[in-house]
DNA sequence: AGCACGCCGACT
DNA sequence: GTCGGCGTGCTC
């Protein structure tokens, strides 16, 4: 018998292997193995994708398999298709695309323990097999497998050591608990004793009490790793690894809070339940209640033996929204996202291989989770750009969720105030059903934007006459004000400081950016070179390239209002989780004035004394000049004057130097469906996504002589794949050094996705070829292009 | 990706 | 004379 395994390796390339009469578990689809792999055999992991009882490869150089160390499979039979999806569409190899996913904790090389047993030797022994016990005898019996190679230097290595593990004479050392239950670490208390440190001294006393606790639950409470260590040599307490009860556990389905539905609300909820349709776009403004039916959803869909999978933002998965999400389903979710520790993804994936787990939470690295008996997916602020991976293989979860629920034919809920522009899109072809919660379900009407036109300002400065006069009365009336600015909103564009103007390309209607060195105004989208304009053309004053930050308006504030109480949000100030959360725990206190800050500010957190929101520069939300700028222009304004008054009523003012840019306007009035509208026009005119599929190439290089030779080669490539995608010249990135390395771009379109997947094909081959030995990326749908 | 094999410059 | 640079070719 034979299996096709794919390794993490940046080659389209599968590899055959023997599969021996003894491993320790058979084989299946989807299941790991440890493999040797090249001159050197050195073990590494892989994924069975085929089973074959014949192969065409020469029967002398397979190799045969060290060992099948699982009873299960770490990816769903489903998920393995939607991997080789995401492979061809966004340009990697199936194993780097699978690995991409697995948790590493996982993944086994070669640093895993050989150690002699107990047990009499009373078999004869192979010559290498005898040397091998010797050589473990010496080092007093456990040795790493990969200085146990070295020592031994045999022919037949893995064969002396499956045979000796065979006749038990030495045994393995467990990668990973092949036992599906999860451990945990427990500290249980052996006797009292008087010691001298303040924390031991605490953390007898706590066990004193309770005799048996778990770690993670000391740590919850202050207590440190250390702590416990320094006890356990003393020989006070021990710290044993018991099987945690809670995985053991059927969900629990008691609604522990019962959801009340608006009859709007109820509508959605039976919409989604008689699944006519299986896609769905769960649309309504901030407060109208959009969680609450996703969670019934959910939760009628777990009460019918189906699991839930829950998709969120990177920022949004809080403490705050997990205890939300258990108030309804009890404590048995799993949670997955990139912050946890290896252990506590293994544990989660291994909670979705055993199926009695049925409601999964996590960012979007949990889309791939093999969730048994997976029936709905949910992807909440399906808009939110972190939901596409920034490292190969550089997928869109909320692609990924859609292509994953057609596979299974189940339905698939998109949330959101403020949809992508893709989403809408489809939502007006009809490929998605449009849900709408049109009203609010307090009373709390929808916070009052009022827009402040820099321009109309005598000289320019950061606040606003009216913004002052705002926020005074606010502080005064103890409620909070937040001031928004997005820092890394500012490029080297051509932004006039006095009246707004921005300096575009005349045939992409995107910001140009002004390129120091070559002394040009070049556009990211074209590649087209304009002259630079020193002088603004609208009102002559001088072009600036400076920006504003957060430390500077605190700086400002502070000046203005000695006596207020300022806080900078942001991710400097965040940095430190636990100086973070209690940033946020002040602010919710009502223990700050103004807050200044960052996104990071906006989103997953609800502050209840906040009644004013001030947007300081509305026109550099866009951040990246390229053609999704006015995109999140309106997506963060809609966003952070939605934070104002969840409460109690509340006001916005958005400053801008462009009161008429469309994704202001429409943001402001609060009519969307125009903003979208006009988007697509706009959108449809230079023939941009989602009208056409496109592709972020990026070049980085050493030394910026190597460009010409690129740019050669570049020209080449422009010819064979000009019948797949419409290509511009290759140009500087906006960011135009990164880290040492110059940054080129250009972005392919295609126009649909099959022209897309005919020619990525195409594409890859061209660039293994053409480039080798210089840094490139190929990225599909980027959400940015900088 | 990693790693070995292979052919040309500055050094004991 | 050799050590070592990184170009290219392979991995079941």
């Amino acid at each position: 018998m034979f299996v096709e395994v794919a390794l993490d390796l940046p080659i389209d390339q599968t590899f055959y292997y023997r599969v021996p009469k003894v491993v320790s578990y058979l084989p299946e689809v989807g299941k790991r193995v440890i493999v040797p792999f090249g001159k050197n055999d050195l073990l590494k992991t892989g994924i069975i994708l085929s089973i074959k009882d014949s192969i065409d490869y020469s029967p002398e150089k397979v190799k045969e398999i060290f060992d099948i160390p699982d009873n299960f499979p770490l990816f769903a039979e489903k998920t393995l298709e939607l991997t080789k999806w995401i492979s061809n569409y966004y340009c990697a190899s199936i194993g780097e695309t699978l690995f991409a996913f697995l948790p590493s904790g996982f993944v086994v090389s070669e640093s895993f323990y050989i150690k002699l047993s107990n047990r009499e030797i009373s078999v004869n022994l192979t010559e290498s097999e005898e040397k091998i016990v010797e050589i473990l005898k010496s080092a007093s019996g456990r040795l790493k497998l990969s200085s146990l190679r070295r020592k031994v230097k045999v022919s037949s290595f893995y064969q002396a050591i499956k045979n000796l593990i065979y006749k038990g004479i030495i045994v393995r050392e467990e990668f990973i608990k092949t036992d599906l239950i999860p451990k945990e670490e427990f500290v249980v208390l052996k006797r009292l004793e008087k010691v001298r440190g303040k924390k031991e001294k605490e953390l007898l006393q706590y066990l004193e009490t309770l005799k048996k606790a778990k770690l993670s639950d000391l740590k919850r409470y202050g207590f440190t790793r250390q702590t416990v260590n320094k006890l356990v040599s003393k020989g006070l307490v021990e710290i044993i690894e018991e099987k945690t009860t809670i995985a053991n556990k059927p969900q629990e389905l008691i609604e522990k809070k019962e959801i009340e539905l608006t009859p709007s609300q109820k509508r959605a909820f039976e919409e989604i339940l008689e699944a006519k349709t299986k896609k769905f776009l769960l649309y309504g403004v901030t407060g109208s209640g959009k969680m609450e039916v996703y969670l019934k959803t959910a939760f009628e869909f777990v009460k019918r033996g189906r699991s839930v999978l829950i998709l969120v933002p990177e920022l949004l998965l809080t403490p705050e929204l997990r205890a939300r999400v258990e108030s309804y389903f009890g404590s048995n979710i799993g949670i997955y996202h990139g912050k946890l520790s290896q252990k506590e993804k293994v544990s989660t994936w291994l909670k979705a291989v055993k199926g009695e787990t049925k409601v999964f939470i996590g960012t979007r690295g949990a889309v791939m989770l093999p969730i048994k008996d997976l029936g709905l997916i949910i992807v909440d602020e399906e808009q939110d750009s972190s939901y596409k991976e920034q490292q190969k293989p550089y997928y869109h979860a909320r692609e990924v969720a859609i292509k994953r629920s057609e596979l299974d034919n189940f339905p698939i809920v998109l949330v959101s105030a403020t949809p992508s522009v893709e989403t809408y899109y489809r939502v007006k072809k009809k490929e998605i059903r449009k849900l709408e919660l049109k009203e609010r379900v307090s009373n709390v009407p929808l916070p009052y934007i009022k827009v402040v036109n820099l321009q109309k300002s005598k000289r320019f400065s950061i606040f606003s006459e009216e913004l002052l006069k705002t926020l005074e009365n606010t502080v005064k009336k103890g409620e909070q004000v937040f001031l928004f600015i997005n820092r890394r909103g500012f490029f080297s564009t051509s932004f006039c400081l006095s009246c707004g103007f921005i300096v575009e390309c005349e045939d992409c209607c995107v910001p140009l950016t002004y390129h120091k060195q070559e002394k040009q105004l070049i556009c990211h989208m074209c590649g087209k070179r304009y002259k630079p304009i020193y002088r603004c053309p609208k009102c002559n004053a001088r072009l600036e390239f400076k920006g504003y930050g957060t430390e500077r308006v605190e700086e400002e504030l502070r000046i203005l209002y000695p006596n207020f109480k300022i806080v900078r949000l942001d991710q400097d100030t965040i940095k430190n989780p636990s100086t973070g959360a209690r940033i946020i725990k002040d602010i919710k206190e009502g223990k700050y004035d103004v807050i200044v800050g960052t996104q990071i500010a906006s989103k997953g957190h609800n502050f209840p004394k906040l009644t004013l929101v001030g947007v300081l520069m509305a026109d550099l939300l866009g951040g990246a000049p390229d053609y999704m700028a006015s995109e999140r222009i309106f997506q963060t304004i809609v966003h952070t004057t939605g934070r104002a008054g969840r409460f109690k009523p509340g006001a916005a003012i958005v400053q801008t130097f462009n009161p008429e840019l469309p994704a202001i306007k429409w943001a402001v009035e609060y009519k969307f469906n125009s903003f979208y509208e006009e988007e697509l026009v706009a959108r449809k005119l230079l023939n941009y996504p989602p009208f056409t599929k496109g592709v972020l190439v990026e070049f980085q290089l050493e030394k910026i002589s190597s460009f010409q030779k690129i740019e050669k080669e570049f020209g080449k490539l422009k010819e064979t794949l000009s019948s797949f995608f419409s290509i511009p010249d290759i140009s500087p990135a906006p960011l135009p050094k990164v880290s040492g390395k110059y940054r080129f771009i250009s972005f392919f379109r295609a126009v649909d996705e099959r022209k897309l997947l005919s020619g990525i094909k195409i594409l890859k081959k061209e660039f293994l070829n053409r480039f080798k030995g210089i840094r490139y990326k190929i990225e599909v749908d980027p959400v940015r292009i900088v």
